[in-house]
DNA sequence: AACGAAATTAGGAATTGTTCCTAATTTTGA
DNA sequence: TCAAAATTAGGAACAATTCCTAATTTCGTT
């Protein structure tokens, strides 16, 4: 992240409109729209880049490709394990005694948005 | 699930006495070790049988390949964010409030043993 | 016990999602 | 304006997983 360049810019900016947790594949195809040049390894990497700079959140799922959140205010997600759409949920969460009890047991020093729930969508109820 | 077989009761067992949430590559090879003619779709397909059958659990990373958890008792697992390490913790959420919230904003109806926290692990902290 | 349908298998090809490599281009700051 | 550093496009390589097919196994019925 030491250089500007446009299509990085150009890849925060899709994230940033998405309100639907886009994959890479769906970022590509957005930027593409708007800069055909662009590459698929270009879209990984500043995806990767952007996650690492914690300027957006990256999210995985037991089926499908990562999806990609831009981080605006604390929230957890909902993740059907059946279609992997993911859902923002508003929670107060303790976050700080949650996070002492975790640190006690595992180590692991969770983050305030690293909260996720599984289940099944209303779609995928059938 | 309809037919006995002697495969996909060695991978359950196997499962069952991993304490460490092997992939499927590990599963794989201890498998292996005892019945070499195994082979690696059988592995993936009855692990994907036996996820469906709720009797393991499928968790999925940023990093690396997803791995399997024997279903015990209601845990739920932190997942390290850099090297994709999962560790259980045991910590009393109010499942009903929270289950009843996620399911009014998202329509998600999410299991007791849904709920992962991430962050980053002590010896990936340096 | 033998039979046939249904389920399951081994093995490997194919697919998917992602990372990696290289030479060319762009950005930055002196 | 110049050179070093960062970034890019394009595609090859890779890892994890799914899919395909013919052969084998299981199981309920005789």
């Amino acid at each position: 992240m030491k250089n500007y360049s446009r299509q990085r810019e150009e890849i925060l900016k899709v994230v940033k409109n998405s309100y639907n947790h886009p994959t890479a594949e769906e970022i590509y195809m957005t930027v593409k729209a708007k800069d055909p040049a662009v590459s698929r390894s270009t879209v990984y990497r500043n995806l990767g880049l952007l996650v690492k700079n914690n300027m957006i959140k990256q999210i995985s799922m037991k089926v499908g490709p990562d999806r990609y959140d831009y981080i605006r205010e604390t929230h957890s997600h909902a993740i059907c394990v059946k279609c992997g759409k993911v859902f923002d949920i508003k929670y107060n969460f303790d976050y700080e005694a949650l996070s002492k009890i975790v640190k006690e047991q595992t180590g692991v020093e969770i983050s305030t948005d690293g909260i996720a729930l599984e289940g099944v969508c209303d779609s995928c109820k059938n």
